[in-house]
DNA sequence: ATTTACTCTATAATATTTGTAGGTTTTGTG
DNA sequence: CACAAAACCTACAAATATTATAGAGTAAAT
């Protein structure tokens, strides 16, 4: 399951691709229209810029906005950034792996097998996928 | 990620899929062998039990073993039971939906649209593949 | 009778997620 | 300039979920 913080990175994201035209969006604005702690959405926002997907102005008549194009910032990179990884076993992970410390061997498990099939189901969606798409479906 | 209650939950499937024509395997084998406390994979087998996979013998030669085929156990069962959804969102689960709060509307969002896709491709791996696929592995 | 091993419920320990607090810095405006 | 708005930053607190343990029952074999 996605966290909250991620789902929250969508709705911002996706509120800011829809207003991008508009400068600046403070971040009251997006809390209070979405229900969002102020102070935890400052937090994934900060996030947000530090990796590069937003820009900020500060004082007054600022906020944030996007500095790439909507049908640049593909879904699995906003999940890997606010939730970690995508696979389910971290021996499969192409982002954090990990080597499974349950599995006797260092040799591949019968499950590491299955999961890696998974992860690629899923990553051939989650990286095709931008912001665009959701944006035209919203 | 899947959780460890789950990861054990396949350990114990798999060993007992291996030993299945030697009779009840007590816990102490398993937990031993995977170096699993006792304890916790006591309450996981018996959650295996009550859901149809087990069978159980008390007392002196006691133990669990399989009551179904390796090849009619399919690990979305195993993961649902134990880990519980395996949608990336509430709204878009088969066996545990939850309609979104946070999205303003009852429509689908952009978001749900795509996790709806990523469910699907999961499922056609996690539902086809069995304990039997894990076995002809290790 | 005794030992072995599952059954059941409750609780403790730990980790993760979610949310808050409070100050600092920057910027626009009167 | 003074002031207000808003991002920046760090640390911490609260809530929740996961992982693990405890201890008293029940059943079966010898």
């Amino acid at each position: 399951m996605l966290s909250k913080k991620t789902k929250y990175a969508f709705h911002a994201l996706t509120y800011l691709g829809k207003y991008k035209d508009q400068g600046a969006v403070p971040i009251q604005e997006i809390s209070a229209h979405h229900s969002i702690s102020h102070k935890f959405l400052e937090n994934i926002l900060l996030e947000l810029k530090k990796a590069g997907f937003l820009g900020s102005k500060k004082g007054k008549g600022g906020g944030y906005y996007l500095i790439k194009l909507p049908n640049e910032i593909r879904l699995s990179k906003i999940i890997r950034l606010l939730d970690g990884p995508i696979a389910l076993l971290p021996c499969v992970s192409l982002n954090y792996y990990e080597p499974c410390e349950e599995c006797a061997s260092q040799e591949k498990c019968g499950l590491n097998m299955v999961m890696a099939e998974v992860r690629d189901e899923t990553l051939k969606i989650l990286e095709m996928k931008t912001l665009q798409d959701i944006l035209e479906r919203e």
